[in-house]
DNA sequence: CTTGACAACTTACACTGTAAGGTTCATTTT
DNA sequence: AAAATGAACCTTACAGTGTAAGTTGTCAAG
């Protein structure tokens, strides 16, 4: 029998290191909601369960994913200036949504509290400390710096570029017809735009840290509301 | 037989308005996941296959769901200053994902395409044109302030605050000998903390808005990098 | 040569969305 | 009043999911 042959090939041949990155193709090829234990096994050429071997559950799985792209991540050279040392490290949490497209709705949804995360997280609020905020402020920023990521990276790998995502469509005669904003905004919600687009955002950002550095904080603008 | 009772009971009790009343409700309780048609048909009294009789697929429920939050959004009154409208119609916005936590992450990752979404769009796109941007810049604007948006609903309502997702949580312990930035930080990563952080960086944009119009614009700040 | 541990496989279960087809009942037409 | 129509709902079934439990094959140490 072949059985025997093919079981005498698969033997002591998994390692964790294999599956996660067969789990990355098959999550960038069949999309998230298309990945499986059992298509990842297909890609592997094993069975589903002797993957759970290695990973106790698909949860384990994706942490392990998560923790092997956050785990990639260096803190920028602290001999920079402080806005360059931001950007990068922006850009390259930014970077790991665009080489990982299909999976990135699960990483900005993952609440990042593995010791890998944490480590990162731990030196991202090292560098807002390092920009003159006290740890309240720190704190703050962080999250609004990363609120404004976090939506970017989902767009710019899950949005409007990507196509409907709604069932009930709209023509684009009516689109011209009823949503002329929209029609004339659409040239600049492609993927050509993104880098652009982004860095007006981060800019704006980063222009508003420094005068928040400077005592010119936010919301002291002459006419707020 | 009693199932003739039954089935007395149920003719013409189904419509989808009710069937819309019920799917948030079993979301909101069952959680995102745990959100399935014959969960949905055992909390409306019926079989799962009754549903399909008003909606074709859990996709087609699924946008009427977002379709009925998103039109319920109003535009704020013309009348009032543009920072303030502008302030009005994000805050309506993230509203939303108060008010529906568990759906917050489908809401946040859906493509807005459907005509009631695609009306609300271009009424936005509107008001950023009332600040006085042209179209790129609207449409860029649009994109910027929406990115920081979708972050602070996803992390409002499925973030940090909520648990970690994560399999290998860390202890308290660990936490405070390993990643002291992030316990001292996490005193604001809490519910009670989100208003005042939002606030934080929905200022330093708007304010940053209000620059660009007068013609100081981001990125344009000395020692820029 | 035996033993034991480990890695992979097999089977089975409870769940999912939904295609196909059957049943029942309100309404409308004769 | 009787018959026909069609909407509303139900039943069954299937292919897919994650994974618990049990089994088998392989290799290394005693």
């Amino acid at each position: 029998m072949d059985t025997s042959i093919k079981k005498k090939r698969m033997r002591g041949r998994l390692s964790r290191e294999m599956i996660e990155d067969a789990a990355f193709e098959v999550i960038e090829k069949e999309g998230l909601a298309g990945f499986s234990m059992r298509k990842l096994a297909a890609a592997l050429g094993c069975e589903a369960m002797s993957i759970y071997h290695h990973f106790p559950s698909v949860a384990h799985l994706h942490e392990a994913l998560v923790d092997r792209l956050v785990g990639a991540l260096e803190m920028p050279d602290a001999g920079l200036p402080w806005r360059q040392r931001m950007r990068i490290a922006i850009e390259d949490f930014r970077r790991i949504g665009r080489d990982h497209p299909a999976y990135a709705t699960f990483f900005v949804t993952y609440r990042m509290n593995s010791p890998i995360c944490l480590a990162w997280l731990n030196g991202i609020l090292s560098l807002f400390r390092d920009g003159g905020f006290d740890t309240e402020l720190s704190a703050r920023l962080f999250r609004a710096v990363g609120y404004y990521l976090m939506g970017a990276v989902l767009d710019e790998n899950a949005g409007y570029a990507k196509g409907p995502s709604a069932v009930n469509t709209v023509s684009d005669e009516q689109l011209a017809r009823d949503f002329p904003n929209v029609m004339a905004a659409g040239r600049f919600f492609g993927t050509a735009e993104f880098d652009k687009t982004f860095e007006l955002g981060l800019d704006m950002l980063l222009d508003e840290m420094e005068r928040l550095r400077d005592g010119v904080g936010a919301g002291q603008l002459s006419g707020k509301v």
